[in-house]
DNA sequence: TCAATGCTTCGGCTATCATCGAAGCATGAA
DNA sequence: TTCATGCTTCGATGATAGCCGAAGCATTGA
């Protein structure tokens, strides 16, 4: 069972580990789980064999990354049915608002800005809501293109859906996944608008102080 | 953590008995599980401690149930990764083929035929998707009332949505859940159309001769 | 009041499994 | 080859937690 794998603290911590979408070695997963490398060895086996996640092997190192952003998705409906219930295994230690208004889910932005974002594009008409998924309109596509110079060709990928809605487990409301919610945040760090936290393992986005004003002028509302 | 709840097998077992919606007592769950009395109490404590299930006092009788459909929607994304993977714990009987054409999703139809139920719906304009929820049109309105005898007053609720994707493990596609997803099952438990299968905790729907052709002349297309 | 039913609490048993030390393989560097 | 690093396998230990029998409450019915 699956959530027999997820249950167990040391292989929790593993995984939330991973939700920020890098690959970490066994050993560095070792430590984030506070564990031997022995017993990080077979956690990551049963992990493994459960289809959680995907060794790749690079040198005398093993890397290891969710398999699929799907996990992601239900590791993060998990930790919002922990957070609703107030039975959550957090530490809520000063990083806890930072985590709450920006941070990496797998590899896309979420948090309140990422909520924020999504409510933009969506009131401005730059996506759509075809079908059950998200599609970008044709003032979307010039929007991309000409603010952030991401061209839709970028965006094709051939089992990567190029707009999704991911339920945000602090906002419980969407924010943007998919191939485009990956692109946009790695077009901020690039254009050094925001930056993953230094401390290893950590989910914070931490802002520029132009970045956010930036960011603000093209999703902005001022308030909240 | 939640997933240490659902990881126990008994556990697992309780859960999966709720899963049509209806409420059962300790002793229903500790015989679903198969367990005495005892054991089950305590799961059922710890389910209730975790913010799962809820109890109702009646006579002598404790019912429990699903405390929301959330709960349902992370049990089924749960049992999506453990389908994909092949680590199912479900016996793969006669019953599978059943299961995944027409099934109870906590109280809400599923399976091939709820997916297929969602398409024609949002073919034919009866659905849009606004924001990031599904809306009924006014085509929408006069087809349920017509057609159904569902009126929209019949489908306000404080504090649950009226449409609502849900996610579908069998099918990897969305089904209608929400007020309207359950109010249409209900309808066709009440024509006749369809029903739960008898043998209790199966999540099973069986469609009647007649109401396959009711079914298929509303939201049929031929294949599929 | 007495008896029956449904459920919970308590105590003790047992099995599972996470954990780590030690040893065994690989890979890469000197 | 020799040594160091990264990871895995093996074996033993220990603690957690599921499990049930017996007893204890509560509710219902006679």
């Amino acid at each position: 069972m699956v959530a027999s794998l997820v249950g167990d603290p040391a292989r929790a911590n593993m995984l939330t580990a991973l939700m920020n979408g890098r690959a970490l070695t066994a050993s560095e997963l070792a430590q984030e789980a506070g564990i031997t490398p022995q017993t990080a060895s077979s956690h990551l086996s049963k992990l493994e064999a459960g289809g959680l996640i995907e060794p790749e092997k690079q040198g005398r190192h093993r890397y290891y990354r969710l398999t699929d952003p799907d996990v992601a998705g239900v590791l993060e409906g998990l930790a919002g049915l922990a957070a609703r219930t107030g039975h959550m295994r957090v530490r809520t230690g000063p990083k806890d608002p930072a985590l709450r208004r920006a941070r990496i889910c797998y590899d896309h932005l979420a948090g309140d800005l990422g909520v924020q974002m999504l409510d933009s594009l969506r009131e401005r008409r730059l996506i759509k809501q075809k079908k059950q998924e998200i599609e970008l309109t044709p003032d979307g596509q010039r929007f991309l293109s000409e603010h952030l110079q991401i061209s839709s060709g970028m965006l094709t990928h051939p089992r990567r859906p190029v707009c999704k809605a991911c339920l945000d487990w602090s906002e419980r409301r969407h924010h943007l996944a998919g191939m485009l919610g990956a692109a946009m945040m790695n077009r901020f760090t690039e254009l050094k608008w925001a930056a993953r936290d230094a401390t290893p393992g950590s989910r914070v986005v931490n802002f520029t102080r132009t970045g956010e004003k930036q960011f603000a002028a093209l999703f902005g509302n001022g308030k909240d």
